[in-house]
DNA sequence: GTATGTGCAAAACCTTTGCAGGTTA
DNA sequence: TAACCTGCAAAGGTTTTGCACATAC
């Protein structure tokens, strides 16, 4: 198991919380493909093979879990599938409103300096989480002439 | 009929969309509580006295067609419905995760200047919105010890 | 041993769609 | 009149839930 995912097992067990071979596996889900920003259907499918009495719903519970205790972001998108990340810090990421894959922006491109990542209260209300999301279209869709794509995760 | 709505349906004429009754009903209802970034259904009842007929299908295609010509914006959050807001323009919102509300922030509370909102093009991707959403618990779920309220809107 | 989690299937929920009838331009 | 839209009901798709059994601590 990788340290990443040995020290997320810990801190879960420290909150009280069971640890199940499901629980641990979807841990490690994450820590191989989370990357894609996955959703609970991509995770299970990842893991079917390795586990295949899993079902989505413990999946989704799973997640749940996880999202509750600060484990991961939760994404939501118009007409999308709930998507997971991560990277729980504030950070900003990129929509493709045509082949509906999703990054983390950072990555590619640095942006501007941008103060509101960093604010903890706004006006008495307590800020948890800063979402930014550009959202348009790709460079490779944008040359594709907008045709949407079969995969949600080309190979590349 | 509010000048803000005639022009809409002057737009949208000009665009070859058929102008129903219906359709204009729902711009109203957008004119009128837009502010609160209503879900379809918020529309859907605060039209159904004035159309008795009006069905909740009608509204979602007709905000559909709004949204393909950039009349309004759709925002999703986690484990909520879709939302619809009337300003198009990029501008932060804080989401609470406890009453569910969401506002205009620039509204209540001036936020410190964010480049990234006016970005056009990142890394070659084609930039068409850009959203900002602050996640957290507003200063009245604070208060009252985070107790989800049954009403999504209070009357204040 | 007991609390907690899992799998299954079904329910719940939101959103979209097909179609007959009605409306718009 | 021809194209388009509406209402209804049903389908579709995602996420949640109830319950009997299994597992973690």
């Amino acid at each position: 198991m990788r340290p990443d995912v040995e020290r997320k097992v810990q801190f879960l067990r420290e909150k009280g919380v069971v640890m199940t071979i499901q629980r641990t596996a979807v841990l490690e889900a994450l820590d191989e493909i989370g990357k894609v920003h996955p959703t609970a259907e991509d995770l299970y499918n990842h893991l079917r093979e390795r586990y295949p009495t899993l079902s989505l719903a413990t999946v989704y519970n799973t997640l749940e879990v996880f999202h509750r205790f600060g484990l991961v972001q939760e994404l939501s998108f118009p007409r999308q599938e709930r998507r997971y990340d991560t990277n729980t810090k504030p950070h900003p990421h990129f929509f493709c409103r045509v082949c509906g894959r999703v990054w983390d922006v950072a990555e590619t491109c640095p942006i501007p300096d941008c103060p509101v990542l960093d604010m903890e209260t706004m006006d008495g209300n307590k800020v948890e989480r800063v979402y930014i999301c550009f959202y348009g279209v790709c460079e490779e869709c944008l040359r594709e002439g907008f045709k949407p794509k079969g995969e949600r995760w080309p190979s590349s």
